[in-house]
RNA sequence: GCGGAUGUGGCGUAAUUGGUAGCCGCGCUAGACUUAGGAUCUAGUGCCGAGAGGCGUAGGAGUUCGAGUCUCCUCAUCCGCACCA
């Protein structure tokens, strides 16, 4: 409750104009000092979890394409509470990241405080908006009492392996115990590489031996690898946070090194999170992106001898039934047996091509992937069924990460070995009838097997199974699921992101007890890697545990503060426990998640990762932490150009500017209004132009324009903060979903926002219809006419807030307003319903409006109004009459009339007997409440 | 190359199940009020045509009484993946 007193009777008789810098500062200071936006447990109430993707507070503060999905899931979120939901819509920060550790190498600031600052920044001006939040649940994913949890689920990783047969985590010890009776006899886990060993052998290990192997099943292990280091950043990166072989942030090149990192085992979950994508309502693009970037592919691992070697080749294939069609083997440069397969003769250039291949930067191997290298070793592999000598080629192509590095080459069916066998004249063998081998591989897994022993004659696909259960009754392979998906690598070697709660003992890793987390990010003298090139934490003193064992020295990626956050919102506060029982019953997951679609393969496929892992471990009790989730288009940036003639200083307006040979300059936004250039505005922009000439068009400038990205060096940047200033967060809200559907990428075009906030302007003379412009409302009984204007605008809005249709919704208002003022309507039982539909878009000025009312409490106490049907009932319809398709004119039919009495009438009307001409219809079609529609 | 999306006036867009294409807003044109207008209000505004009328949803074909909407082909733009065996 705000007020004591009623406003209303003092009002009577006050001129106001709708000054909305006042009300805006007056409603977010009340909201904020009565914690009108706070949320509670609460099971008398339905619950619904509104959340917008975690912020990075980037120093340079919003523009207006940020708020776009904040305002969206804000106006939701609104809806959700007037339709009687208890309604959970937080804000954060994701907070320890590159930027502001950047920042600080170059300015010695440390990074927590520039990261407060520009979260204040980030504060002030999402508070300028209006927005719902509730702000008790806020935390930087840098505050020790957040990232205590961060550390603490990563434990947990720790102290689980994954169980393939259960398709869930399991506690590391049942793994232990289940060693010490069986060794590794019939497991089914998820593990870096198959071990095997006895129960003897086992309970025989020294510790360090145990600790070894179980960091072959941890779901977090540590593990030398390939990873992606990117040398500017001085750290290792995850396969997300690469594009085209440069980083994602800072556009730096990166290569691929073998070095040991932690890692988490997120592919034993890709199955999992392949199938959970069919019970969330998620766009397709993004669930199809997710799809791919699992790489889900069913086919067989198969062993293949060697000639002259105990050894054996393991190839992965997706085509079993084209295995007699193999004519050569590739292996990717990187692979372990190259050493032992390659003979004396073919050493000298074996190696001269791994020495390129390795040392090539991973973007040169990408750029020219059209390009065909490869070299032959030597050595041989044996057919396991013809036990013919198949050479064994060393190639680029062929990827260390994927499968096992090494392929079996069917040049006749797959294109890639098809043009490799081409280029080295290596022999082209048809398995699948049905194509041209002479012309391009035939790559179609619809064929019938040729030339294949026993299995020719057969479908390909009953080809592929009848060979893999050739192979494993041999005991030398097995069908088995191949994931592009590959284990994310979770060291940073950065100072700004969370320690991890780990210690060596004799160079094995241990987790810190959870009484002593948070562990603490130390001070360093600088924010750069030591002199002999240890992380940045390698300069703290006394980095080591009580007992003086070292800790780990890497700091977590920027995905570890914000895979779990969603949860943790539920019950920011708790200290005991990651999350409680009761909180995570109640709030579940989240029903509606917006943000960006740039997160489609880190954060979406993490979080869902971590999630589904605290759901396995009895932390939460759904497996899928976002239910419907939508991505907000991109808003581009709307540029203005001034044409400069050549060589000269003087600028010709756009319609002329064929006349003159001109160079278009960007020109900054401001300085322009419908395209017409304030030309005394730009003279003072920069000193060049201080003494430009032009030449002007009806006596004005006129600017070209260009749909572009929005950003600095384009002059085209919106800053949100200027808008609000000058019209109001209430029409930057509604302009911002009057720009069009909440997904679609839309250019930003300052022009428009006059007439939303024009509208509101309407909106606020609804309630000062009169001469003196006071505040005044009737309370006379509406009319069946306002009646009907005011339902079929409850049920219009309350439809398109459903489906996020938000762009229609502020049309609709637009339509409402217009139709009240052309009949001058001022009720009270019509307005008030209309400001509850509007607060949800336009909040302050509702709130203002509902105040004036004579209300006690904020009008987002008040409920959403319910549809009436009866109010927006026709008895008459204007039918289209249309003559075979085209519509020529309407006929007013009352709806009680069967069709075949609509036909009477319409066959004798003077009209319909003008258009026929004398003709009579073939046939007429009418549909109720739809059409007339007469074909002649 | 593969996958996904999008294509409608000068511009952003609307048309929820196939049923009046262009709602709403910007811009533009004319007018009113005004010392003034980057304020407000009124009227008009898809294109061609004096008009009757014709043509119009990227282009082409098809299904249908009727297609922006469904089917097939082509083109353009954007996004994602890209030697993934």
């Amino acid at each position: 409750m705000y007020f004591c007193f009623s406003f209303y009777h003092s009002l009577i008789g006050k001129k106001m104009e709708y000054n909305f810098s006042e009300i805006e500062k007056k409603w977010q200071q009340t909201w904020r000092e009565t914690k009108i936006y706070k949320t509670d447990v609460d099971f008398s109430k339905p619950k619904y979890y509104v959340l917008d993707m975690f912020p990075y507070p980037s120093g340079a503060g919003l523009h207006v394409g940020h708020p776009l999905g904040y305002i969206a899931s804000d106006i939701y979120a609104r809806f959700k509470r007037q339709k009687g939901y208890n309604v959970l819509h937080p804000m954060g920060y994701d907070a320890f990241g590159l930027p502001a550790e950047q920042y600080a190498i170059q300015t010695g600031q440390h990074p927590a405080i520039t990261t407060l600052k520009n979260a204040d920044r980030y504060r002030e001006q999402l508070d300028r908006l209006g927005f719902s939040f509730d702000w008790d649940r806020e935390f930087k994913t840098s505050d020790p009492n957040y990232y205590k949890w961060t550390q603490w689920v990563f434990s947990q990783l720790f102290h689980h392996y994954y169980c393939k047969n259960d398709e869930k985590a399991k506690p590391i010890s049942l793994l232990e115990e289940y060693f010490s009776l069986h060794g590794t006899n019939n497991i089914n886990v998820a593990e870096t590489t198959s071990l095997q060993f006895t129960a003897d052998e086992w309970n025989k290990y020294s510790e360090e031996d145990k600790q070894n192997i179980l960091l072959n099943y941890r779901l977090a292990y540590i593990a030398e690898t390939w990873v992606n280091w990117c040398s500017d950043l001085g750290c290792v990166l995850a396969n997300d946070e690469v594009v085209n072989c440069l980083s994602v942030r800072g556009g730096f090149p990166v290569e691929r090194k073998r070095m040991k990192q932690w890692i988490l085992r997120v592919s034993a979950y890709a199955d999992r999170l392949l199938e959970g994508l069919n019970r969330v309502d998620w766009n397709d693009s993004i669930k199809e992106i997710q799809r791919n970037w699992i790489g889900r592919s069913e086919g067989a691992f198969i062993q293949f001898e060697l000639k002259n070697s105990k050894e054996s080749l393991d190839i992965f294939t997706t085509r079993p039934d084209t295995i007699f069609g193999v004519s050569f083997m590739v292996l990717c440069p990187e692979h372990p047996l190259i050493n032992q397969i390659t003979t004396a003769e073919q050493r000298k250039s074996v190696n001269e091509y791994i020495c390129k291949a390795l040392n090539r930067s991973e973007t040169d191997r990408q750029t020219d992937v059209k390009k065909i290298s490869g070299v032959f070793t030597g050595g041989y592999a044996i057919h396991p069924f013809t036990k013919q000598e198949i050479p064994i080629w060393i190639a680029e192509y062929v990827l260390a990460g994927y499968g096992t590095g090494a392929i079996m080459a069917v040049p006749a069916h797959d294109s890639r070995d098809y043009a490799f066998a081409k280029f080295y004249q290596l022999p082209i063998q048809e398995v699948i009838s049905g194509g041209d081998i002479s012309k391009e591989a035939f790559e179609t897994k619809d064929g019938i097997c040729v030339n294949s022993d026993f299995i020719n004659g057969m479908q390909a696909k009953e080809g592929a199974s009848i060979v893999i259960k050739r192979i494993s009754e041999m005991g030398i392979g097995y069908k088995t699921i191949n994931y592009r998906l590959r284990d994310a690598i979770f060291s940073r070697q950065r100072y700004w992101g969370e320690p991890f709660p780990i210690y060596y003992k004799n160079e094995l890793p241990y987790t810190l007890p959870d009484e002593e987390l948070p562990l603490l990010l130390p001070q360093v003298d600088k924010f750069l890697p030591t002199e002999n090139g240890e992380p940045p934490l390698g300069r703290a003193e006394n980095w080591q545990t009580k007992e003086g064992y070292p800790l780990e020295k890497c700091t977590m990626p920027g995905f570890a503060g914000s895979s779990g956050y969603y949860l943790r919102y539920m019950d920011p506060h708790n200290d005991q426990e990651f999350i409680s029982k009761k909180a995570n019953q109640y709030w579940e997951n989240v029903d509606l998640y917006v943000g960006g679609s740039e997160h489609a393969t880190g954060h979406l496929i993490y979080a869902r990762f971590w999630n589904k892992f605290l759901f396995d471990i009895g932390i939460c009790c759904k497996d899928e932490p976002f239910k419907k989730l939508i991505n907000q288009g991109m808003i581009q940036g709307r540029s203005n150009f001034v044409y400069r003639i050549v060589g000269e200083n003087t600028f010709v307006s756009y319609g002329l500017k064929e006349q003159y040979q001109v160079s278009p300059i960007h020109v900054d936004i401001n300085l322009v209004r419908h395209d017409v250039l304030d030309i005394e505005k730009f003279k003072e922009w920069q000193p060049e132009f201080a003494e430009a000439e032009f030449i002007l068009e009806n006596g004005k400038y006129i600017c070209g324009w260009e749909i572009e990205k929005m950003s600095k060096s384009k002059y085209n940047v919106q800053n949100p903060d200027d808008l609000v200033e000058k019209y109001g967060a209430d029409t930057l809200r509604m302009y911002e979903m009057f720009l069009g559907p909440i997904e679609l990428a839309k250019p930003w075009d300052t022009n428009g926002i006059e007439g939303v906030h024009r509208f509101l302007k309407k909106f606020w003379k609804l309630f000062h219809q009169n001469q003196e412009s006071r505040f005044e409302l009737s309370d006379e009984l509406p009319s069946p006419e306002e009646l009907k204007i005011l339902h079929k605008t409850i049920k219009k809005i309350e439809e398109d807030n459903e489906r996020f249709a938000f762009n229609t919704a502020v049309s609709a208002f637009m339509i409402c307003t217009n139709e009240l003022l052309d009949i001058q309507c001022n009720k009270r039982q019509i307005l008030e319903p209309l400001m509850i539909l509007l607060s949800a878009y336009a909040p302050h000025i509702c709130e203002e409006l509902w105040q004036f009312s004579g209300h006690n409490e904020s009008i987002i106490t008040a409920p959403y109004p319910v549809f009436n049907e009866q109010f927006v009932l026709e008895n008459s319809y204007k039918y289209p009459v249309s003559f075979n398709g085209k519509t020529r004119f309407q006929k007013e039919f009352s709806l009680q009339l069967t069709p075949k009495e609509i036909e009477d009438l319409i066959l004798n009307d003077n009209d319909v007997k003008k258009w026929l001409d004398g003709k009579s219809p073939k046939k007429i079609i009418i549909v109720p409440k739809k059409i007339v529609n007469i074909v002649i």
